[in-house]
RNA sequence: GCUGCAGUAGCUCAGUGGUAGAGCACUCCCUUGGUAAGGGAGAGGUCGAGAGUUCAAUCCUCUCUUGCAGCACCA
């Protein structure tokens, strides 16, 4: 028989029959290992203890203390008990797929009428059962003749369409635990008792598209999550908990930020409170591209469709926007506009008004667009995914050599932003060519790699989206995390070859000839009403002080402090804070509560001693001890804190 | 948009085929209290909208609408 030689992690070789499998080697090393070992890493591939080896290879067997592959076992594991649960007590419901996600799994399964929390409860008791009666797992390659054969009789139409997509010269592999059998790339646990019976739980319910297409059947997911242990669930579930309570619906609601309603969807009502928070970012956005080279400007709402189909997106969002037709005097027709649902459109028209030259590019546009677009129904998220937005967009119209530049030079700006707006760290997304596209190819090769170069050049590596590029150019998206690790992304910056043409712009060069500009669309919030969203949830209410609406808070302990009360809100006023008085006939118990529920970063309770002594005593967001401070003093302290991070 | 669930006072939520209730918030009174809810009284609701069934609908049925979870979408 031919022999192979496996590499260990410690560097020794050995040589085995080929053929042999992972659970016979590591029987071989010691029983221990045997009886420890979950999977193995073959060559770095994640081995099914099962599989036969039949090459020389790099060896290491995984046991419950790796964390990678003891995950994807258990939840992998998981999909699969569940789904065995599942056609246990419901032997009609077909099965679908069920990949292992973050934190757990899902799988989705075909049937008449959705499960119920019930439903769950008591596919959750099979699913423990299956997990104690530690049920072998086996696994076979077969033929696809067979496998076809055997779903068509099992009268699994679901299955037979994976198989059909499964290419030829891949292994059919087939997946056994206990009696219950599955087409699956594997690999899985010896035994279902491997699972933990303990760190999973069902989590919830969902229709979704089977292979995630709206045109296909609408299937019933079922997700759960699976961890390595009790406590590793627990500390999860807790986690879900504390993004609930910071969820920005309800901050917004508690901090009287804004509200919607029924009679506006997917638009908001900024209260005073959030209003502030809105124009103080704005006001620091607008400072910072004023420093950074950029024009303001503004466009209107309403514009007729003309426009719009010169610029193509009435043929490809003509659904998605909002459309104002006018009865206009004389006209034989209906006059046909829409709100603008993008800026860039209007810039054009701008830069094209008057003649332009080499000498004025690059030339930087900006505006605080406000946009509306008729988002689907199921899409709005409160103020993260809405149907009218400002944007903190800009265009930048240069020349094809200062593509590069200018990719830089934004990437530098985009960094500063987020960096004073407590985001330290964020990704970089590359979108590439999609197949359908406007250009040659070698303007997408310039345009490529002009914006792959300065993105290195400007110290960032980047994630590649093969084909995910806007038609007219390639793209960066730039996504930040969260304090409790979520993505978001925000800023983005696009090339666009395209609508300089469409829409006419030229510039008179160097040789007196006219020349097509590249379009730079740049944003770096994305939008004012996800920003504030995010920063809402990113700080659960807790704002940086410069972006507090309400910064402090100065309250009465007895009715005679109320005139120091007043003379410290109009001293802190008169240096730029955000400060009112609460002299309301409450206890100074009930007034901390309140603010602090309201997120106020800093209250001053004020009784007789602090207006003999003319101090106030602090208290700070989040903190249980007071400190005493001379009046000046802490109004000098949030004077400075005040000031946002630009001009502080 | 699709699937499922939901809409009762400003908020959180109970409840019933015979036109509604709690806590908090709000108003007033008492209380001047030292760092997360002092006490009392009062006011407040076309029970999301429309249609149907019924002697009678907030409750049952249908349509619409909005929200929530997920999917699809995101110029």
């Amino acid at each position: 028989m031919a022999q192979i030689s496996l590499t260990f992690p410690d560097g020794a070789t050995r040589s085995y029959d080929a053929g042999v499998t992972a659970a016979e080697v590591a029987r071989s090393i010691a029983p221990s290992l045997a009886k420890a070992a979950i999977s193995a890493q073959l060559d770095g591939k994640h081995w099914d203890l099962a599989w036969p080896i039949t090459r020389d290879a790099a060896l290491s067997i995984n046991t419950m203390k790796d964390d990678g592959p003891a995950l994807e076992l258990i939840r992998h594991d998981c999909a699969h008990i569940m789904a065995r649960a599942v056609q246990e007590i419901w032997p009609d419901v077909k099965v679908t797929i069920g990949p292992v996600r973050d934190h757990g799994w899902f799988y989705d399964f075909d049937r008449e009428e959705p499960f119920t929390p019930e439903d769950l409860g008591q596919i959750e008791a099979r699913m423990k059962q299956i997990i104690n009666a530690r049920d072998p797992v086996r696994t076979e390659v077969w033929p696809r003749a067979q496998a076809v054969e055997y779903y068509r009789g099992k009268g699994e139409p679901f299955k037979l369409e994976l198989l059909d997509r499964i290419p030829e010269g891949e292994d059919i592999r087939m997946y056994w635990h206990g009696d219950w059998q599955d087409l699956c790339r594997g690999p899985h646990f010896q035994h279902t008792g491997q699972v933990p019976a303990d760190a999973f739980k069902l989590t919830h319910v969902a229709g979704a598209y089977w292979l995630g297409d709206a045109s296909r059947p609408m299937l019933q997911r079922i997700y759960g999550l699976a961890f390595r242990n009790r406590d590793d669930l627990k500390a999860h579930l807790t986690m879900l908990e504390e993004a609930a309570k910071r969820d920005h619906r309800k901050l917004g609601r508690e901090m009287d930020l804004f509200h919607m309603q029924e009679e506006a969807p997917g638009q908001v009502f900024w209260h005073p409170n959030g209003w502030t928070v809105y124009t103080t970012l704005q006001d620091y956005m607008r400072r910072q591209q004023k420093r950074g080279g950029y024009v303001e400007v503004n466009t209107p709402q309403v514009v007729n469709r003309k426009l719009w189909e010169a610029s193509g997106h009435w043929e490809k969002y003509q659904e998605n926007m909002f459309i104002v037709e006018v009865d206009e005097e004389g006209a034989r027709e209906k006059v046909v506009n829409a709100l603008k649902p993008m800026n860039c459109p209007c810039h054009v028209q701008i830069f094209n008004v008057g003649i332009k030259s080499y000498r004025d590019l690059p030339l930087r546009m900006a505006e605080f667009g406000s946009c509306a677009r008729y988002e689907p129904s199921g899409a709005l998220h409160g103020i993260m995914r809405v149907r009218g937005f400002t944007q903190d967009d800009a265009h930048i119209f240069c020349r094809e050599d200062q593509i590069e530049a200018e990719t830089k030079r934004f990437i530098d700006f985009l960094s500063g932003v987020y960096r004073d707006l407590g985001f330290d760290k964020f990704k970089v997304k590359f979108s590439t060519r999609p197949e359908k596209r406007a250009g040659t190819d070698e303007v997408w090769d310039k345009a490529e790699a002009a914006l792959s170069n300065a993105t290195r050049a400007a110290g960032y590596d980047f994630e590649i989206n093969p084909g995910e590029g806007a038609f007219y150019g390639p793209k960066l998206e730039f996504v930040l995390t969260d304090a409790i690790g979520r993505d978001w992304q925000c800023g983005t910056h696009q090339v666009d070859f395209v609508l300089p043409e469409r829409l006419d712009a030229a510039y008179i060069g160097e040789d007196g000839a006219r020349h097509r500009p590249v379009m730079l669309h740049r944003a770096t919030l994305g939008s004012f009403e996800r920003f504030i969203g995010i920063l809402i949830e990113n700080h659960a209410g807790k704002l940086p002080f410069w972006l507090s609406p309400r910064q402090v808070v100065v309250a009465s302990i007895v009715s005679d402090a109320d005139p120091f009360v007043a003379e410290v809100v109009a001293a802190l006023t008169a240096a730029g804070v955000r400060a009112e008085a609460d002299t309301r006939n409450e206890k100074i118990n009930y007034k901390v509560r309140e603010h602090s529920v309201g997120k106020v970063p800093v209250i001053l309770a004020i009784g007789m001693k602090e207006v003999e002594e003319r101090s106030v005593s602090v208290r700070r967001l989040g903190e249980t001890k007071t400190e005493v401070m001379a009046l000046d003093a802490a109004v000098a302290e949030f004077a400075r804190a005040a000031l946002p991070p630009d001009l502080a």
